[in-house]
DNA sequence: TCTAAAGTGCTACAGTTTGTAACGTGACAG
DNA sequence: CTGTCACGTTACAAACTGTAGCACTTTAGA
């Protein structure tokens, strides 16, 4: 094999589970991570740390040192995430073209035209 | 390790390569394929059949018999590929709310009110 | 009839990413 | 001086990927 490309993954339901957690429940510590994954995984401590550090290392996390111990942290918000996934689909998909993008939606029926109408009166008037 | 599930990856550049071929020039067998991948893929004959059958393994293909040579296509249009994306992310990001989404993507300029008003008009006037 | 070419599948193998964790280490309370 | 807390290092098997060699079957020719 020559070379690899990051090869452009999507997170797991793991990794999606620890991010899940530190979105909505805000900055915690490895140990409160791990309580918050126990229904679904029930993880050793050492192996949630390894994942935290993982997924900090692929910059989804940042950490910092509160008192004597690591505080874990979305490096984004969700929002952030779920826009360049759609970046690249739109890219990959629909040749960039946000037109085409949007045509494709309403025809698989993900969105209505209602729906876009709705949000832009909404948006135009909050502004 | 317990149970793995299907892992929901997204299509390394390689596997897009094909099925880009395949939505642009249409069902081709795995010769054409090969050829069509040359510039950038350069890979001998076996690999892109064991590239191929994967993709079909994975119903991302399917193929039938013409003549005595398999004759590829993709499963699925390019878009429904593309809305199944967008799917899970309206799932994974935005708790499932479509509102939700089009608020973020428009938050985050990967979409505009504008594109969206036009788009509906365009729909609408076209029905 | 025997043979080479065409078209496929089977098998392999190394590198990478995961899930999962045992164990090792430094700092600090008692 | 000795646990304990909080963290890092190292490991390992399973899955996925890129890449391909080789074996097998059918069929058009010599």
């Amino acid at each position: 094999m020559t070379e690899r490309k990051p090869a452009a993954r999507l997170l797991t339901d793991l990794q999606q589970a620890i991010l899940d957690f530190l979105w909505t429940r805000g900055p915690a510590t490895a140990e409160e991570v791990r309580e918050g994954l126990l229904p679904e995984h029930p993880l050793k401590d050492s192996s949630v740390r390894t994942l935290l550090r993982r997924l900090e290392a692929q910059s989804y996390l940042t950490h910092r040192l509160e008192g004597k111990t690591f505080v874990y942290e979305a490096a984004l918000p969700a929002r952030s995430l779920a826009a360049t996934a759609v970046r690249r689909i739109i890219d990959r998909f629909c040749s960039g073209s946000v037109e085409q993008f949007l045509l494709g939606m309403v025809d698989e029926e993900v969105l209505s035209v209602d729906q876009m109408e709705h949000l832009a009166r909404k948006v135009r008037k909050t502004k």
